[in-house]
RNA sequence: GCUGAAGUGGUGGAAUUGGUAGACACGUUGGACUUAAAAUCCAAUGGCCUGUAAGGCCGUGCGGGUUCAAGUCCCGCCUUCAGUACCA
């Protein structure tokens, strides 16, 4: 009997999905592994080879601890709500529940022909009512908590009420918005309701604020910062602009130093901890304060004096300051504010602060339009509208160009109080740090730019530096000069000691400053969870979490609006019901007990930062899954994910899931122990080469080379004696086509379908011909009878037609060939090219492999002892093989299986004692011909409830070894010697050697090196 | 610019702690079987030199170094890919 590979594997997982075969139990005597893969979203292209090659590695690793022992949780399911799944559904014009429920049939079929050995009792669905009821529910438990500094944990939001009511929040030390303004205890009890849920919104770990957003109007909803990339919508590539929303915001902030903390206690790759660090981006440095100087003071003449002269003359200076700050000017010079403005800036280099010969706003910071004076006041505000103009694109495009302006206000310095003037400029950015630096242009090539520009002062303050070409930005080697009380200190001392002296002042302190923002949570879109939040008196309130799920209503258009309105503005039942604790028609809205929805939903991070554990437990009903389940499962042993999500899902899902850790809801405060990044399979376009503009004719690769915009023939013929003479230039297309002729013939490279290229790369030109019109009377310049194609590795898609789909491939191969050759391809985490091709390799090895369990048509086994060599070659494989998945080096155990079955081939081995664990070391790879013969092999049980066979290092005990024995680090020849033999004897016995002496030429070697059981070195 | 990863035959890739570079495959070439094709099997296959063989020389991005011995370790470059980007 033949492999029929169709046959069996679709048996064999009926059989797996009737008998429950990978089921995971919640309780069992076994020791419990989690193998996690990150969960698809549905889109409507379906898979291509490159989506299962995480899905295999996790599966195969899954199989093998089951066979290894261990009670395996290898669950799978889909991330249905979001941007991906709602584009489709709007480019194909149809509600996104259907469209999202035919992609995951489409995707479920599709998984299913591949053999994974997922436990799908479990499968979740993001979009499904029954899994958004506990993502509402996590919503609820963010809202009513807040984050306690003191403890550096989550507490409830009752405990923050408490406080208040008995002191205050004078000594809350809080993570919390920065316009949180003091009270006492009577204060509290004086404020209204509203000011009350007012100040609490402030603290909550999921808040109403009005943020300046990234607004993308093509696709009608806010995005987070990790969902643009270069500027434009990740999904898209729209432009996004600024804009001012409310918006319901995560405060991740708060966790900003536990996440960079817990990176060190988790086996995730090093390059994705990088660029989660890097996104965290933790400054250490201080704020100083500046006082803003109310009128216009005079600068220095001539420039600003040195240090020196300030110095001497620091009376003076003090005095007209403070002459300034008593004469109050004329209200309009100061807009008509006669406030005292401070501006706080952040900075790494305290230190640095004598240097500082400007300041820089943001021109979006408040205080812009307060100090300006009346005579810098067209030209500031034509900036700041300039500015604002501009999208975050071009903005980022020209980061070359020095733009700024004066606002004409000056402020004082903390320390020399001299006057420092005030600039507006788009390098500085309104969303970090406090939107203001001091600029020193010495240290900080930036400020040295923006100063050379507009002629501003660049005082040295480092010692024996020179800075008239470029700043010095160099910490290690700096010692502070011209900086009064910091003179001749280091970096580390002088930041020290002017943290010390601003504190001293009240002017500044220490502080940590985080790149991460807070994270927008709200999107104007139809297809995401609806937020369990409806408004009293325009104040968030939370909806009870017995009456959750609220479930997404239905809308009339789901399509979002450019403007900005929520799709479910359209729906008629969004209202809430207070009293009868439901939704109602939104004609019974009356403000007393039927109150508006929340319109927005949330955004498509929501369901995937906590999946993994609704899958320990997912059809619970009454909790989020249950005490016993998340305290059997834990975590996640291994995850296997793209490193696109370093910055999105993962670093979201591990804010979550430390939030849950704070609640005592989750065991542990990181949810996955070990993840690994699987890198892109690219696809192998092919590519066919048309002459000149029109001409309908076109040349195989022999012909084509490439230099600049030209192709023309290559000068490289198969027989050497008729084109010898000719050179690059003679030889051109219209030659070969016999032609009247040109020098250089252009040829337009066009891609075709993957599909038509044979394992050589040769063209099927006839069903090229069937393809498209165009190509019907296409005529082709062939090399030796065969029309070979160009080859380009480039990532796979649709108009590049290199997209090879896993249906097609288990059709034609088989499910077992797929998983082979998909692992066989290179080492997991490495982006490798796609070419199907070489699949034959892998699926001849599969036929190899079920001939060695029969003779001829017949199943055969002896029980016959097996030979030194069957159990050498068996025990070598285990070892290697186990080593291999231990390690992730998948690529190299199937090379490994292919040496054991050529060798047992060779041996004609065929012992069950060495077949039947065979079967069982290549099952987690190829796990349908597995079971096909472990079950001809007359066992009755699925062979993943097999244990995984056992090394014994005797049976690779050798007693001699092929000595390799070199020459000067060069190999020469091998001899064979007993490994009982010691270094004299080795040596010995390559010296008397016919070929060493050959080698030597009577020379007597200067030394000898001799490593027993390795190798022979005669230096000579 | 910064951070990270990687450069090995025609191709994908092996090589444990520094110890026989190119395992295992694909492709190619030649052969067997076949009316033919497919499938299967056998042989060769890094480059160069010597007619073949025996043998030799050169070879892991480039240039140095350490060592009896370097793809592997050290120093200095180059290139490619990925992430990030006015972060004060």
């Amino acid at each position: 009997m033949s492999y029929d590979f169709r046959d069996i594997e679709a048996r064999w997982q009926k059989y797996w999905a009737e008998n429950g075969t990978f089921r995971a139990e919640n309780d069992s005597a076994k020791p419990k592994y989690y193998v996690l893969d990150m969960f698809p979203y549905p889109s409507g292209a379906g898979l291509h080879v490159g989506h299962p090659l995480g899905y295999i590695a996790s599966d195969i690793y899954a199989r093998y601890k089951r066979h290894k022992g261990f009670n395996v949780l290898h669950p799978q399911g889909y991330d249905s709500f979001g941007l991906p799944a709602e584009q489709y559904a709007i480019q194909t014009g149809q509600h996104p529940a259907i469209t999202t429920k035919e992609n995951i049939a489409r995707y479920r079929e599709q998984l299913d022909k591949i053999g994974f050995s997922f436990d799908w009792s479990r499968e979740v669905r993001t979009s499904d009512p029954t899994f958004y009821k506990w993502t509402q529910w996590i919503f609820i438990q963010l809202f009513n908590s807040w984050y306690d500094n003191h403890e550096d944990k989550a507490r409830k939001i009752a405990d923050l009420e408490a406080i208040f009511v008995s002191e205050g929040n004078t000594k809350v030390n809080a993570v919390c918005d920065e316009d949180v303004t003091e009270f006492t205890a009577a204060d509290w009890s004086n404020f209204s309701s509203k000011e009350k849920q007012e100040i609490l919104l402030k603290y909550r770990l999921t808040y109403l604020a009005e943020t300046e957003v990234n607004w993308c109007p093509q696709l009608g909803t806010v995005l987070a910062n990790d969902e643009i990339v270069n500027g434009v919508s990740e999904r898209g590539g729209y432009p996004v602009v600024r804009k001012k929303m409310t918006q319901w915001s995560m405060r991740i902030s708060a966790y900003a130093q536990r996440l960079l903390d817990g990176l060190d206690t988790i086996d995730w790759p090093q390059p994705l901890k990088d660029s989660q660090a890097n996104w965290i981006g933790r400054s250490e440095g201080a704020i100083v304060k500046f006082r803003v100087l109310p009128s216009h003071p005079q600068p220095s003449p001539e420039g600003r004096g040195s240090n020196d002269e300030i110095l001497n003359d620091i009376d003076n200076v003090i005095s007209s300051i403070e002459n300034a700050l008593k004469v109050l000017p004329s209200g309009e010079d100061l807009g008509g504010d006669e406030k005292q403005h401070t501006i706080e800036v952040f900075t790494t280099r305290p230190d640095t602060i004598f240097g500082v010969s400007f300041m820089t706003l943001a021109p979006e910071h408040e205080l812009v339009q307060k100090i300006t004076t009346a005579q810098q006041k067209a030209e500031v505000e034509a900036y700041v509208e300039a500015t604002a103009k501009r999208s975050e694109r071009e903005r980022m495009a020209d980061v070359k160009t020095i733009s700024g302006v004066f606002t004409g206000a000056y402020a004082e310095h903390p320390f020399t109080k001299e006057p420092v003037p005030i600039w507006i400029g788009d390098y500085v950015l309104a969303g970090y740090g406090t939107g203001a630096v001091m600029a020193v242009p010495c240290g900080d090539q930036r400020d040295y730019d923006f100063a050379k520009h507009y002629g501003i002062d660049i005082p040295n303050i480092f010692e024996g530096v020179d800075i008239s070409e470029e700043a010095f930005a160099d910490k290690e080697n700096t010692i502070i000069a011209n900086s009064d009380f910091l003179n001749g200190l280091s970096y580390k001392k002088a930041t020290k000691r002017a943290i010390d002296e601003l504190e001293q002042l009240g002017q500044g302190k220490g502080k940590i400053n985080y790149r991460l923002r807070d994270a927008v949570f709200s999107r104007q879109r139809y297809w995401g969870e609806p937020f369990p939040v409806y408004y009293v008196d325009g104040m968030p309130q939370m909806i009870e979490e017995q009456y959750l799920p609220i479930e997404l209503p239905e809308v009339e258009k789901y399509l979002p609006t450019e403007t900005g309105e929520p799709p479910l503005g359209r729906a008629d039942i969004w209202a809430w019901d207070s009293t009868k604790n439901k939704v109602v028609s939104n004609d019974l809205i009356d403000h007393t007990t039927v109150f508006p929805l929340e319109l927005n939903t949330m955004p498509g991070w929501a369901g995937s930062s906590y999946y993994f554990n609704r899958y320990m437990d997912p059809h619970n009903d009454e909790e989020i899954f249950s005490a016993a389940a998340i305290n059997y499962w834990k975590e996640v042993d291994l995850y296997i994910g793209g490193s696109e999500h370093a910055t999105g899902h993962l670093l979201y899902a591990r804010f979550w899931q430390k939030f849950l850790f704070d609640c005592g809801i989750v065991p542990v405060d990181e949810f996955a122990k070990k993840l690994i990044n699987q890198g892109m399979i690219l696809g192998t376009s092919a590519i066919i080469y048309r002459i000149g503009g029109n001409i309908n004719k076109y040349v195989s690769k022999g012909y084509v080379k490439k230099e600049g915009d030209f192709f023309y023939a290559s000068d490289t013929p198969k027989d050497d004696s008729s084109n010898k003479s000719l050179d690059e230039d003679e030889i051109n297309i219209d030659n070969i086509a016999g032609e009247p002729t040109e020098n250089h013939t252009s040829l337009t490279p066009i891609h075709v379908d993957v599909s038509f290229i044979n394992s050589s790369d040769e063209l099927d030109i006839e069903k090229l011909k069937n393809w498209r019109p165009e190509f019907k009377n296409a005529e082709f310049i062939l090399e030796d009878g065969k029309y070979i194609v160009g080859r380009e590795v480039e990532k796979m898609s649709k108009s590049k037609y290199n997209v090879v789909n896993p249906d097609g491939i288990c059709e034609d191969y088989g499910a077992d060939s797929l998983r082979l050759y998909e692992m066989f391809l290179g080492p997991l985490e490495q982006a490798k090219p796609w070419n199907t091709a070489g699949i034959n390799g892998v699926h001849s090895f599969l036929k190899k492999l079920w001939k060695l369990y029969h003779n001829g048509d017949t199943f055969e086994v002896s029980d016959a002892e097996p030979t030194k060599d069957n159990l050498k070659t068996l025990h070598k494989t285990i070892k290697k093989v186990e080593e291999d998945i231990e390690n992730f080096s998948f690529n190299t155990s199937v090379s490994t299986f292919m040496i054991a079955v050529n060798e047992l081939t060779a041996q004609q081995c065929n012992a069950r004692a060495i077949l039947e664990p065979l079967l069982v070391l290549i099952s987690p790879y190829a796990p349908h011909i597995a079971e096909e013969l472990w079950q001809k092999l007359g066992h009755q049980e699925s062979i993943s409830t097999a244990a995984f066979p056992v090394f014994e290092e005797k049976h690779l005990i050798e007693s001699t070894k092929e000595y390799p024995i070199s020459f000067n680090g060069k190999m020469r020849f091998t001899l064979e010697l007993s490994l009982d033999l010691n270094k004299d004897e080795i040596e010995a016995a390559v010296m008397a050697h016919e070929k060493t002496q050959q080698q030597l030429e009577g020379r007597a070697p200067k030394k000898v090196i001799v490593v027993p059981g390795k190798i022979v070195n005669v230096v000579g």
